[in-house]
Order: structure tokens, then C-alpha cells, then sequence
DNA sequence: TCAAAATGTCAACATTTGTTTACTTGTCCC
DNA sequence: GGGACAAGTAAACAAATGTTGACATTTTGA
């Protein structure tokens, strides 16, 4: 009557996918101790002893749910095996303001929110590490380049948080392209190789 | 026996001054929602209803005790009166990496860690934009100038996030006259007033 | 001095939360 | 068709949490 009754038949696998779904979106929303399980499997039309059932623990749906999609990698994705190499500034200053109703973004945005937890703080310092900053430190050319990359990956986190977690006004109502022109110069002053050359 | 039965007398302003600085250090620590009053109450050797009687609620508290002395505007203090005025690159790249064990940085921590939570972010907005964007804003030449005090601020928290909440590795261990040299880099950035003069 | 106001404690309440147990219902296969 | 196993539910538990009210103790002031 007021929602949809869908009876869908018995499908563990499918069910358990809608679970992991709504466990992504909340805990993208509002992080991980304002998410209740009954919250998520309400969500996902099932009951909150199923939840427990698939997935152990509340830490283990939050690790299955978020790790499971955790990956930021393509905001470097500049291989197409091609020669024409378009800079990491401009790639970068292009995907940095992310879109929070993204799929894509939920485990980022629910780490994010998740950081004050020494879970949520392990599992955003590693996939980070592992997805991000190691993968673009490689292909930086230039001293330095693992901090130079870290400190890239806290430019992304920071505007991240400032737009999206935050929503500081003067970012949001900003026009995108004025954005990502002054973050490209930023990124150009990290990223571009030329590092104690003429100073 | 174990830990000092320091009798103090009764003194309504010094435990309500305790309960205060007990609140802000955990809150910093370990963020709103992994923050109990029975730890804070503790913490101030004080019985969890005193608590509740000094402050009304939790949220009260939180705000109380982190409102009252959130301020981070000392970092872009350039105004001694003097004309010799030190660029705001190298001022803030040399303060941008905040020492979170410092009593003067628990508000912006606890907020960093509390951004999950309405309350916390809205706080962490309207606080930066009161104590950073604008005051910075104010004394920046060029175009744009809000906006790249805000692009500013949000650098200044993700190097916060990464640094001390997420205690990235990379940036951890590097040194910081070199994390400062970077982040001068990308200050000058946005912050030197040659807007789009020579592009 | 002694009562009243201030300061502080104790115990309990109500609610929420993650989790468990026992039970029901649907589905598949011989 | 009927039993067996999987899928799902309902109810309750145990612990933690913010909050409240009644009670105790100290301090103050007339």
C-alpha cells in the first residue's frame, strides 16, 4: 500500500546484495555510528537478525560493504595505452569535485564520515594508500613523489570534505570550471616535475 | 591509592572548567558519537549527573565546551602592526601541519571528528568561514578571493585529516621542513595575486 | 548557630543498539 | 507429495547511553 510490497522470491545472493546497497548508501550518508543496522535492513526489506545472519557483525557489513567498492583509482586513470599522456593536473583538477550521489564515491564519502572510528581511519588510510597514492606516486616523475602524491590525496580528501561533508558555501555555490582551474594550479605546483630546479 | 583522591573543595567554576577540558580533549580524541558522558565525568572526577546539571545535554556540552574556544584565525595572524608583512604561503605552510596534541587545536579535531554528525559539521562550517575563510579572504589581492581562501581551508583540512586523523604513513614520517617546502608550493598557488594575468 | 542555598552523589529509568535464540515459511529434489 | 535444507522472521537479551529525580553534604550568610 504505501511501499511497494515487492514480494521478490527467495534469493539469498540478491538479498544479500540489497543489504550491502543500502549498507553503502547509509553509511555514505551518515557514517558509521549514526547507521543502524534496523536503519539498513529496513532499507533493504529484510530483518535485522538476516543482517547479522550474512554478514557476522556490524564491523563486518561496514568492512564487506565499503571495501568491497572502495576504489579512487580511476581519478588517475590515465592509460589508455595510447602516447598522448594528458597531465595529472589537469585530469585531476577535472575529477576532484566528486559527486556525492555517485555509487562510485559512496565508500569514500562513508569513510570519510567513518573517520573518528580507528576502523574507518585504517580502512580510508589504506585503500587510499593502496588506490590512490601509491598508484600516482609511480607515475610522477620529480623527487619525492610519495609525499607529493600523499599530499595530492589530501588536497582530494580535504575538498571532499569542504564540498560534500561540509558543504562550505562559497565551494558549493562556486561555478565548477572556476574550481578546477585554481586546483589545477595547485596540482600543477606539486605534480609537475620540476622540483628544486630553479628556486 | 590508585589515582590521586586530590579532596578539592567545592568549587562550581573550577569542575564546570573541568568538565570542559575533559570534554574537549576526549571529543578531539575520539569524536562526538565515541565520547560518553561517563568517560568525560570521570575524566573530571565528577558524578555524570553533574554533568547533565552544568550542561543541560550532550549537544550542549559538545558545543559549549568546543564553540567556546574554537579559533584557528591565529594561523593567518600577519598583523603585528608592522608594514614588513611575511606572505601568507609561507605563514600558513609553516602552521598548516597542527600539532594535535596542542590544547588550542582540540576544538578543530573534535570538529574533524564529529563532521558525521549535523551538528559537528555545521559547527566545523560555520566556525571555519567565521575564524579562516573570511579573515583570510579579507587580506587576499586578486580575484576570487573567497574562493580561494576557501580552497585554502579546505587544503588545511585534508592535511589535518591525513596527518593526524588518518596518520598516513608517507606524510607521518616525512620531514617537516620538507612537507612545509610542498606546501608552500601549493599555497603560492592560489594565494599570489596573479589572477590570470599571465596565462 | 542554623537554616537555606549551592554543590555533589546514587540509583534508577527509558531507549537504543548489536546480537542471539527459537521459530516459521518457502523452495528444491527424490 | 513430502521431507530436508535454505531463507527469513519475531521476540527477547544484554549492554550501553543520555537523562532524571531523590537524596546527601558542604558552604554561605543573617
Amino acid at each position: 500500500m504505501t511501499h511497494e510490497p515487492v514480494s521478490r522470491k527467495r534469493n539469498a545472493a540478491q538479498t544479500r546484495a540489497a543489504i550491502l546497497d543500502a549498507a553503502r548508501r547509509l553509511f555514505s550518508e551518515r557514517g558509521y555510528d549514526q547507521t543502524g543496522l534496523r536503519e539498513i535492513a529496513s532499507e533493504a526489506h529484510v530483518n535485522v537478525a538476516l543482517v547479522i545472519r550474512y554478514f557476522t557483525s556490524k564491523e563486518m557489513l561496514f568492512q564487506k560493504a565499503i571495501m568491497s567498492a572502495f576504489t579512487i583509482r580511476p581519478l588517475i586513470a590515465n592509460e589508455q595505452g595510447g602516447e598522448i599522456q594528458q597531465p595529472f593536473s589537469e585530469i585531476l583538477a577535472q575529477n576532484m569535485l566528486l559527486d556525492s550521489t555517485a555509487v562510485e564515491f559512496y565508500p569514500l564519502f562513508a569513510l570519510l564520515r567513518s573517520a573518528a572510528q580507528p576502523q574507518g581511519a585504517k580502512l580510508l588510510r589504506e585503500g587510499l594508500t593502496v588506490e590512490f597514492i601509491q598508484p600516482l606516486a609511480e607515475r610522477l616523475d620529480g623527487e619525492r613523489a610519495s609525499l607529493r602524491a600523499t599530499l595530492v590525496a589530501a588536497l582530494l580528501l580535504g575538498v571532499a570534505m569542504a564540498q560534500d561533508v561540509l558543504a562550505i558555501p562559497s565551494l558549493v555555490q562556486a561555478q565548477n570550471s572556476e574550481v578546477e582551474a585554481l586546483l589545477e594550479k595547485m596540482l600543477r605546483s606539486i605534480l609537475d616535475a620540476n622540483g628544486k630546479k630553479d628556486d
